[in-house]
RNA sequence: GGGGGUGUAGCUCAAUUGGUUAGAGCGCCGGCCUGUCACGCCGGAGGUUGCGGGUUCAAGUCCCGUCACCCUCGCCA
């Protein structure tokens, strides 16, 4: 075999006339009797193999052996195509080689899925073939871009003084969030590492280590249950910092985010691409800020998707509090939420049988009901119309400043959650159907002045809503809520501090520093400023419940770390995969991915996971339990 | 864990109310063709209808179970 001097792709007229070795696969063979053409595939494209019987027929005839997928290298002379010969579609459309020797390198069975850019067909056959699948060129600029990105948001970081510090994978289970991946351990048998779910607290280490600014292109970990945006294992772009504001985080995220959308913008490899980021308008920095508070009431939804910003919810429990409506005036008097969205023009736009699929729908999410009212020259019409009066429904018009025309949908339960589900998937339908969901558009905002604490009803307890090493906003008054739960007796925090005369409301509006970057209503990024004293750490934990003995069994080594002069710190997390989905306009995380798992967290090429052999499990101290019977 | 969808040739899909030998396009194999580029023309091979059971004179089609994949709710600090 020669030495290959030219890639397939790169071959233009400059090249006429040289004498060139290539390698590639098969691509397509069209053999026309006394003439016949092979279309040679390689990482930079593809380039014609023209054979002739006026050349060489002893050659042309060797081209029979060559099938689709054969590994080919081929010496020849490039020449240019005649005018009429030469065509748009690929690249070095203008030339061909002129075959002089060529040699098979490698044969190749028939595979099951064809490598063509346009194919078609089940996503198991392309999870379970994904060599092949790769062979494609899209899967390829794909692969490309996503090494742009890395490499963008790295040379962003270097420069700004960032070390890339590599964190264990072998971690330790921590019970609270999603579930973990544990790993036993044969030298300490019975006992077992988990993956980490993020690297949060060695980054956190690394500032109390003195390293001042910290990334990694970070491996994560969850076992849950896998949706279209959600692998078991993905890539995060990890940071940290020592001594920074909000603002300091947020700007050097900014550069980042700026960077990546620059490096792939300018590669050339990519202009024959459709994808989004390629053709949106600019995405500049500084982007505007949005409270959690009023992406909730505007937007039902703290990651907001302001591609439809003016499609906006409106709050109705005043109307519904003096309303003869009993479903709505209940709901408002046992403290629910009542919440509309008006659907402008669309009143025309479904037939009963839709609007019944979209109540359906609300039911799905623990809805009661979902009323659909129609804006008419005189009043509403339709659905609850008739259990309205007059006057109301002219108020109720009001409130939506809703015209003539419009559709309005509302739902009302006891639980906010489900309001807000409902709601928010509700008004992302009718954006769709607006035509506001253009993907090549690039809607970008950070949400700020998240809630400290989520707060479920059910068992009376606090959870921390980013984590537990988020800085509250005001450390002071959780300084003294804190101390209040100490004091208390009861068995929960909650009923310690509603003993002590603190209002649950209060509590859940104490705020933290967290900063959530969302474009088109996907979370690209988070981050919060993080407690650096063991006083402040020590205070959060007695609120979410987690007893002394009981941080120091699972988070000893932070609060010893904490205690030893940890820095001011503070940092943000942003997810390689979706980033890179929504700047390709992609709606499935798998196609982001080289090597990807299914639905149900297996490796369809690999076939894992797997059994193994009975006598390690041994050597581990772990022992097979039959499933149990339902 | 709940709900929905899909599963027929290598691939994408057909197959009437349950009824003859399960078809088509692409791909594959063979032949022909001196400028193709989604080449064309002629011919051919290729099927455990995901798997298991049931109903029936008869099942790709109906019923039960099961598996895989996809979507979705829950879940994802």
């Amino acid at each position: 075999m020669k030495n290959r001097t030219h890639r397939c792709g790169d071959l233009r007229t400059e090249h006429v006339g040289e004498t060139v070795t290539v390698c590639g696969w098969v691509d397509t063979k069209r053999d026309r009797g006394g003439v016949a053409f092979i279309l040679l595939r390689d990482v930079a494209g593809k380039v014609q193999l023209t054979f002739s019987e006026e050349t060489d027929s002893a050659l042309l005839a060797q081209t029979k052996e060559a099938r689709g997928e054969f590994v080919l290298s081929a010496t020849g002379k490039v020449r240019a195509r005649e005018e009429e010969n030469r065509t748009q579609t690929m690249a070095t459309g203008d030339i061909e080689i002129v075959v002089e020797k060529f040699e098979i390198l490698n044969t190749a069975v028939t595979p099951a899925i064809e490598v063509r850019d346009d194919l078609k067909c089940d996503p198991e056959l392309r999870l379970k073939h994904r060599f092949i699948d790769l062979r494609r060129r899209p899967m390829q600029a794909m692969l490309q871009a996503r090494a742009k990105l890395v490499s963008s948001a790295r040379a962003t970081l270097e420069a700004e003084g960032f070390l890339d510090v590599e964190t264990p994978v072998l971690y330790k289970r921590t019970p609270e969030g999603a579930r973990d991946f544990i790993v036993p351990s044969r030298a300490h048998r019975g006992q077992f590492y988990a993956l980490p779910q993020s690297p949060q607290l060695f980054k956190q280490l690394c500032m109390i280590s003195g390293l001042d600014r910290y990334f990694q292109i970070a491996r994560c970990f969850r076992d849950e249950d896998k949706r279209a945006d959600r692998q078991p294992e993905f890539t995060q772009i990890d940071i940290e910092m020592s001594f920074p504001t909000m603002d300091d985080v947020i700007e050097l995220f900014e550069k980042v985010v700026a960077a990546i959308f620059d490096g792939i913008r300018r590669d050339e490899r990519f202009k024959d691409q459709s994808w989004p980021v390629l053709s949106a308008g600019d995405v500049k920095p500084p982007f505007e800020r949005m409270t959690y508070e009023q992406a909730m009431r505007d937007y039902s939804i703290d990651r907001p998707d302001l591609r439809s910003r003016d499609l906006k919810l409106t709050e109705l429990n005043e109307w519904s509090a003096g309303c003869s409506f009993n479903a709505f005036k209940g709901v408002a008097e046992k403290k629910g939420l009542i919440k509309g969205l008006r659907c402008p023009g669309m009143a025309g736009e479904f037939s009963t049988g839709q609007l019944k699929n979209l109540e359906r729908d609300a039911k799905g999410m623990g809805a009661t009901g979902l009323a659909n009212l129609k804006v008419t020259e005189t009043g509403l019409d339709g659905g609850i119309a008739k259990f309205i009066p007059e006057p109301e429904q002219k108020a109720m018009i009001e409130a939506f400043g809703a015209k003539p025309g419009d559709l309005l949908l509302i739902c009302a339960h006891e639980k906010h959650k489900v309001v807000h589900a409902v709601m928010h998937n509700m008004r992302l339908l009718i954006a769709d159907k607006l035509g506001l969901s253009d993907p090549h558009k690039f809607a970008i905002c950070w949400v700020v002045d998240f809630p400290l604490f989520e707060y479920r009803e059910e068992d009376e307890k606090l959870f921390a809503s980013h984590h537990p090493f988020t800085l509250p906003q005001d450390v002071q008054r959780v300084h003294e809520l804190a101390e209040i739960s100490r004091a208390g007796k009861e068995p929960h925090p909650v009923a310690r501090m509603l003993r002590g005369g603190v209002e649950i409301e209060e509590v859940i509006a104490l705020r933290n520093n967290q900063y959530d970057l969302v474009c088109n209503g996907i979370e690209i990024a988070g981050g919060s400023i993080r407690m650096h004293r063991t006083d402040y750490q020590a205070d959060v934990f007695e609120l979410i419940g987690i007893s002394k003995e009981e941080a120091e069994k699972k988070f000893g080594f932070l609060m010893s770390a904490l205690a030893h002069g940890a820095p001011p710190h503070g940092g943000i997390a942003s997810g390689v995969d979706r980033l890179l989905m929504l700047l390709l306009g992609l709606d499935n995380i798998a196609d982001v991915i080289a090597f990807p798992k299914s639905a149900t967290g297996r490796d369809l090429m690999i076939d894992t996971p797997n059994d193994v052999e009975p006598a390690l499990l041994e050597e581990l101290g772990v022992r097979m339990v039959a499933k149990p019977e339902k």
